[in-house]
DNA sequence: ATGCTCAATGCATAATTATTCGATTGCGGT
DNA sequence: ACCGCAATCGAATAATTATGCATTGAGCAT
């Protein structure tokens, strides 16, 4: 099932068909009958783009009710999520794609980083609360793991 | 339109019909074609709610992108979106509508009320956080307005 | 081992939703 | 006023998605 999560995650996915398609080559096998009742059960939606079409979308609350289990073996997928982290003050916020801020966020929170007190997710942006003393290199090396390719900016407020 | 998102926030809608029905009893006249087509424009999506049902809802990110002036406009929509407040500290909760977040949390942001720093807005919560010197009963005054029937508790922690 | 119950699945189909295809309307520009 | 041109809408239809029903198989108690 965490498949089918991860094909909406990294693919611009518009029908069940098309995530058929992918699970199908992925080896597994089921009907657009299973698929539909996955979906629901996964709280996946079909939601318009804006930009004329439609995409399969994570639904913005289910998340946080995801299993440790699911989460911690999912490390990979995270990593498709977040997207960029930026410090200010005693607070961070990680961008992450549309929908994931709480599948990232809970990753945060059972990283058990030093230095954070907890985070807040929204839809594709989690807040860090971070303690007065945190250290931010050190933030930053952990987190960085998870976000290739882009480069930390480090702004200090008041 | 606005008809549309305020139909979709009062009921719980599971299909376009029923949108459509309560729209005709309003004196709209359209069919369910041009309903979907709206439907997409306004990022109203069909999303399962977890407990086996489906669910209409407004899109998570859409709202951010809302016109000032479509927000502003639409005071008497928001005003029904708003559920409760309280504060705590520096920091105040301000409940909504399941999926309303957002837009609320865009209208605090828009009304720039003194005193509040910025808004962090969930699903069903939005998280304002205040200046330390900020006047809390002049924030209530201005958000109490958007919450009618709800009294504003104050708490004070640390 | 047998039979029962329950969950899961596919098939077929119903239900729902999106889109194509005209037809119509409204709006400059001439 | 007349002519495109673009936008909008409804009817019909295509496309997509949900579900009733029957079947299968796993787990379990007898």
């Amino acid at each position: 099932m965490l498949a089918i999560r991860e094909i909406i995650a990294t693919k611009d996915i518009a029908s069940q068909d098309e995530i058929l398609t992918e699970l199908t080559s992925r080896g597994f096998e089921l009907t657009q009958a299973t698929l539909s009742r996955d979906i629901k059960e996964l709280q996946i939606a079909k939601v318009p783009d804006g930009m004329g079409r439609y995409r399969y979308r994570i639904a913005p609350n289910q998340v946080a009710r995801m299993q440790p289990t699911e989460l911690t073996s999912g490390a990979d997928f995270i990593r498709s999520c977040a997207l960029s982290i930026e410090f200010s003050g005693q607070m961070a916020v990680l961008k992450t794609r549309p929908g994931y801020a709480s599948v990232v966020a809970d990753m945060v929170d059972k990283s058990q980083i030093d230095g954070v007190m907890g985070t807040l997710a929204g839809d594709d942006t989690v807040l860090l609360v971070l303690r007065t003393n945190a250290n931010n290199a050190l933030i930053t090396h952990v987190l960085s793991q998870w976000i290739p390719d882009i480069e930390s900016k480090i702004i200090h407020n008041a």
